[in-house]
DNA sequence: GCACCTTGCGATAACGTTATCCCGAGAATA
DNA sequence: TATTCTCGGGATAACGTTATCGCAAGGTGC
């Protein structure tokens, strides 16, 4: 099958890459000493470290990961599960500028949302013998993790904990964004104010229903018809939209608890979404560019990705200290729906 | 340096992870036999297999790819070099999805829109031995890759070709985008429509800009002061529009070259968006959520990460075949903002 | 009853690196 | 001059797989 070309000099054949022997064969010297100069070795002559670098020069040699990495034990990779690699991605962004300053590659794969695909895909991880594992979690149960942190690999989630497994995590403050939320339409006069968002499986659509009623209880106002949290699809969303806005005290004011909540709500008011004040949690590209201009709760992505790889590092360097669960604080930004009044 | 703990049974070492050899002593087989049973290879007898089986299990044995693709030739992972991760790229996520489909990994680097960047991540897939390079690209150059693809390296670019160097590439087509949005405006009645895109340097810059340019002397009307080509900086695009819109004969509808001069002139317009006619080259998240809509000619992600797999694949199969470029059609969607009359 | 295949499994050599030895040659010392 | 010490560099053994052999049993042909 594998077409062999004759070759007469000592050049490239195709599909088939230099390796350190045909350096070390060009250059005349050992295959040990190709590695060396490779490796900057400091005692290697000087005339021999130019034999050996023009030998790669004209073989184009690369040297092969792979083989490294065997050899070394360290692959110098760190993988990065989350949960959809089409939609913007700040935090990836943030863990690969992160990890490159740490000389890291960063393997990144899409869990698409699935249960079976993360577990797929961080398994597939697990093969490849990364340095360690940043996921962005979906199963509630990681159970399937356990032997792979038990045997040193370090694991670190964020956005949502990992479950039944201790691994590190760094989340946001939802508790203080739901609050900050809320306070800030309250100051703008409102007091009847709907909260729609993701389903309370969910840990952060948890987290966020769960201080989104503290509130309301904490302001003295009701909470029946305020409360929808569930699966994000339109249905749902026009149904809860309906059932805060129009009865018979309708709400003044809404929350939204994350970017596919939000969008959706929007589509369904349309020209109606200047009508009500609205604060969204998670802010995105163009938020700015609406008509009302949206006011968000901002994550901190890049505080979010650097303190996952921090947490990363630390734990490879060191097995044996403390899980550790990091929050990130969040941030209000004001654009104009959020100021409207009742 | 290692602690190294005392085991008593043949369990788990902590950090040291069980290898072929240790499910083979575990099971009392060669170690080959134990290669066959992972491998499903047929000629091993059943109780063997079940003996191997439960070595596996009880050491939570997981292959190391690395040695894998190593011994085997192939690393079954094709690169991706995009020019960003933390925007949303639908192409991105197509390619993943066509690659899986093909048992491949995907390897994800950003070239954050730098060529030292983009040859530092092109490179490293190339120590990696990746079975093939997709590449988004932002160097005008890629003689660097000259090398690779002499030594088997199957390279596909797709939004902009590669320059220098032979390959594969799948690009939208801009001509027939920058027409149809011409015409769309046309037909609604403006005769003066001026164009903002990216700089002329860069491949898709230089195409729209220059169908566009033949649209206007086709369609009778004068060029001056209606073709704005260049950096995507606010000042610029300020300029732009002002040339174009407050001169004595003010355009009247304008096509934007590319999502950030779209953002960016929406950013300046601000609530005037509505008064002029606006058709965006490619389509973005929320663009029906802006008032008025934008319309926009979308470019078709998921048909040309499929096809830059495809064409991957192909010269994988055969090296040899003729290098081909492939055009993927765009489609202009009616959202309002291009069907204002003037 | 012996040659001849299958079948089932084990020893062993790669794959391309790096790390551990080890040795020869010169410099420094007695 | 003989001896030790450094220094530069070469064999060679891993790393964890898979592929090529080869070798025993056991079944079938004459």
């Amino acid at each position: 099958m594998t077409e062999r070309t004759v070759e007469g000099t000592a050049g490239r054949r195709r599909g088939k890459r230099p390796t350190m022997l045909d350096v070390a064969r060009t250059a005349g010297v050992a295959l040990r000493t190709v590695s060396r100069v490779v490796n900057d070795d400091p005692t290697v002559g000087q005339d021999l470290v130019k034999r050996v670098r023009a030998a790669i020069v004209t073989l184009d040699y690369e040297p092969d990961e792979r083989a490294q990495q065997l050899r070394r034990g360290v692959s110098g990779t760190i993988g990065a599960a989350v949960r959809n690699l089409a939609d913007a991605h700040p935090v990836l962004s943030a863990i690969d500028q992160a990890a490159r300053k740490a000389k890291l590659t960063v393997l990144a794969m899409s869990t698409e949302d699935e249960e079976q695909r993360e577990r797929e895909a961080v398994m597939s991880m697990c093969r490849k013998r990364v340095d360690g594992i940043i996921i962005e979690p979906i199963s509630a149960n990681h159970q399937y993790l356990a032997p792979e942190i038990e045997a040193g690999m370090p694991v670190v989630a964020f956005d949502r904990p990992t479950g039944g497994v201790p691994a590190d995590a760094v989340l946001s403050d939802n508790a203080a964004g739901i609050g900050t939320a809320f306070r800030h339409l309250v100051q703008h006069g409102h007091n009847r104010i709907a909260y729609i968002g993701d389903h309370e499986r969910i840990f952060t659509g948890r987290e966020r229903a769960a201080s989104f009623r503290a509130c309301v209880t904490a302001n003295g106002g009701p909470l029946e018809g305020m409360v929808h949290a569930g699966a994000v699809e339109p249905a749902r969303i026009a149904s809860a939209l309906t059932t805060a806005f129009d009865g018979p005290t309708p709400a003044t004011a809404l929350i939204t608890g994350n970017v596919a909540t939000t969008v959706e709500v929007l589509r369904y008011l349309g020209a109606d979404a200047g009508r009500i004040a609205i604060v969204a949690f998670d802010d995105f590209l163009l938020a700015d560019l609406l008509r009302p201009a949206l006011t968000v709760i901002a994550q901190n992505s890049a505080t979010i990705g650097r303190t996952a790889i921090e947490l990363l590092l630390a734990r490879a360097a060191d097995p044996t200290r403390p899980v550790q669960s990091v929050t990130v604080p969040v941030e209000l930004i004001p654009r104009g729906s959020g100021e409207l009044r009742p």
